[in-house]
DNA sequence: CAGCTACCCATACGTAAGTATAGTATGTTA
DNA sequence: TAACATACTATACTTACGTATGGGTAGCTG
């Protein structure tokens, strides 16, 4: 049985329950299984693994609580997961600046769902999002997407090779960028204009001393 | 800890765990374990179990049907590097109110050194700092102290009970907690009650999006 | 269209299993 | 001798957690 061709939900639960065991050293109930997983009910992740079950992948003893494991020669592919798990911190975003990369590597330990979805950090410099509570030397957590939706804080690159932060919004024939300060002008970048979106911002993280 | 200078049926133990373990590919109950060396009554494991674990030799989680596991030398480092990563969400403050604990047992993945700090986590409710960019619904990151400097935000406990999240001052024979919101009015508590101090906020974790 | 798979949700019930509390007995060491 | 560690026993309580039962939607295929 290829893990590959399995529906994206089954693969996804299979990987959780490798995931979970080797990061706790003991098997996950469903429930947690279904946390991990950001379901509400515990009963899907049942019936997902009733499901694998039944192709041989997964096992446990009826009944028994946490008996739940993989099997079959499944076991080292969590291995290579693991070290997606840490974000890199890959430099400083200041609005009219390109990104100033951070030459040594470097990391944030935050929930281990950001690293595996592929995000990265950047140092805030500058005010221009004061007003939305993020502030001069906060990290941005952000999650590569090429696109955004309205409203939402976006790493943007424009074409002058700059790079900034702050609300997209799609307009008439123009995306217009907006600082969260009253003090700052928007920026707007014609339809036709190269505007590459390099993410989201999904998370926020500052020392506070 | 040498496995061999172990009193005999602590050393029975652990084996038996190790066999069990391998055997079944989850981990036993203390009921299991008892039958394996001829037990009648689990109680007996737990205590031994107990000795194991103040010796370093295994580890569970209190309460966790099924999360009991041999930590080895390796093990044992790793187990413990991951265990003071982590910073317990423990729960919602708002100011007026008691600390709402969170019933689940829910973490935060953050920083590795806040872990090793002993750090908690809390959950804001409201807007009384909100002019410091401490958001309703923001994650405060914790370090238990029992004394704060000027200008420290702190999580305080009031004499009636309630807890709150504000600046901490000292002055004349009292001391003030400012909030950061101009609608807001400080605190003040005088020098002969009792003010006790949770401890000192030391970090701020948003999610976005 | 019907049937099937995939995927989500809910409540209720019953057993699994840890823990609390308490006790006795034996061996070792200061 | 007393204190402590080791090792066994019991019952009762409480929470953990799997399962039963039931509901729904969406997409694909014959």
């Amino acid at each position: 049985m290829d893990i590959d061709s399995l529906p994206p939900r089954q693969k996804d639960v299979l990987k959780a329950i490798l995931h979970l065991t080797n990061k706790h050293g003991y098997a996950p109930t469903l429930a947690e299984l279904a946390k991990a997983l950001g379901l509400k009910n515990r009963m899907t992740i049942h019936q997902h693994v009733v499901a694998l079950k039944n192709k041989g992948l997964v096992k446990w003893e009826p009944g028994l609580n946490r008996s739940l494991r993989v099997i079959g020669d499944h076991e080292l592919e969590d291995m290579q997961e693991e070290e997606q798990t840490r974000v890199p911190l890959i430099g400083t975003i200041a609005a009219g600046r390109p990104i100033d990369a951070f030459e040594n590597k470097e990391y944030l330990d935050v929930d281990s769902s950001y690293g595996e979805k592929g995000c990265f950090a950047l140092k805030i410099k500058g005010d221009s999002m004061i007003e939305d509570g993020i502030y001069d030397g906060d990290f941005v957590i952000v999650k590569p997407t090429p696109t955004a939706s309205n409203g939402e804080i976006v790493v943007a690159l424009l074409q002058d090779g700059t790079a900034t932060l702050k609300r997209f919004y799609k307009e008439k024939g123009r995306y217009r960028l907006q600082p969260a300060n009253a003090d700052m002008e928007p920026i707007y970048v014609d339809g036709k204009q190269k505007l590459t979106i390099q993410g989201t911002a999904v998370a926020l993280f500052r020392k506070l001393s």
